[in-house]
DNA sequence: TAGATTGTTAATCGATTAACAATC
DNA sequence: TAGATTGTTAATCGATTAACAATC
């Protein structure tokens, strides 16, 4: 009910939901329990109850959630309600394909530019994006004020890179780099690499 | 001491350490103590000498853990000691990315063969491999016995695309499209999405 | 009304942390 | 030896689950 404190494995779960409601709401339906949403996400209805009355009463005994109401609340509570201006660093392969990834605008995230360091690379288009140089990028952050950064660097310049971002105002950093980043506490730090998941499966197999 | 069971969070956290291990050792460093993993990775020196505990006491009091020996300790935990040979299903942008992503090969993965539908870019290359159609996906995966996929196909057609892996003998996937992959519980899936990440650091900004 | 499902409390379960004897 | 650091136990902390009164 109130926002006092919220655990962060709820905070991770809320986009999970999100996105399974908008695929509920593709697919024509207008009311779902906590049941169904857990079936479908393998999870328990428990949680999914529990998550959400973390931050209010979405619900209706008897009925269920309705969909687009709790699109709604969701998106208000990932701050959502306005569009995030995001910057990737590093155009190669990764890069370029998270640059014109077409995910990311139906759910409030617009890449407004990408930069690398290679001169061959600098001056490409890639959609409607093109290449600039890392240089250009304290100018670019500081005027569109951007929070959000990806970072698709190699593993051996990626802290470097990823301080000189901080120091240019990005608070939020999706990191692709194979390596821990050490930045001040207050910049938001997330890791996507493919090999540890592997690894863990390989692990059970 | 015993594998007897150990928590899932626990294979989580391995191959970060593997990973961390791999950096020190690069470093030229020969010996790590518990603390100096832990700051490095931003953990605890606690959470790291429990997590090893679970599979045997690597380390020695006074001095830490034989870095090389350590790495090898792991890679046999996660069943590195051979080669795993995987394949790429979407010949997308991002399946390509991924194709010839260069941090694979160190770690035991090796990317035998991407797949797509799309006749335009099946018989492309991509690095030294070629894109095939999905329908010669069977005779390949069973002929090489593949137990590891990964997924980059667009979300529409990913649980379908994945109960075919599943058939052909896969038992692991990692997988990139934007839905919750509905599978037997004994294959193995992870799931990999920028959005959900995102999304979660704009609650917190 | 009867059936379904919520929001919430209390009970359970599991993971993290602290502490320290053992020992290199 | 003195200092450092392990592996492990016990204490703490936090998250999940079960249960159910409230109510649509």
């Amino acid at each position: 009910m109130k926002d006092d404190f919220v655990p962060d494995v709820v905070i991770s779960r809320l986009p999970l939901y999100l996105q399974e409601l908008n695929h509920l709401a593709k697919e024509g339906l207008h009311t779902v329990s906590s049941k169904v949403m857990a079936a479908r996400l393998g999870t328990t209805a428990a949680q999914i109850r529990k998550d959400l009355s973390y931050f209010g009463g979405f619900g209706k005994q008897g009925s269920g959630y309705q969909i687009y109401d709790l699109i709604e609340q969701l998106q208000k509570i990932l701050n959502m309600d306005h569009v995030w201006q995001v910057v990737v660093v590093g155009a190669g392969d990764l890069g370029r394909a998270l640059t014109h990834y077409q995910g990311f605008a139906s759910q409030g995230i617009e890449i407004v530019a990408l930069f690398d360091v290679d001169p061959k690379l600098v001056g490409t288009q890639v959609g409607s994006i093109a290449v600039r140089h890392v240089d250009e990028m304290e100018d670019e952050l500081k005027n569109l004020g951007i929070k959000i950064a990806i970072l698709t660097v190699p593993g051996g310049v990626a802290q470097e890179v990823a301080e000189k971002l901080v120091k240019f105002g990005v608070r939020a950093i999706l990191n692709y780099a194979p390596v821990s980043l050490m930045l001040p506490e207050e910049v938001h730090v997330q890791h996507i690499d493919p090999v540890p998941h592997i690894q863990k499966m390989m692990y059970y197999l």
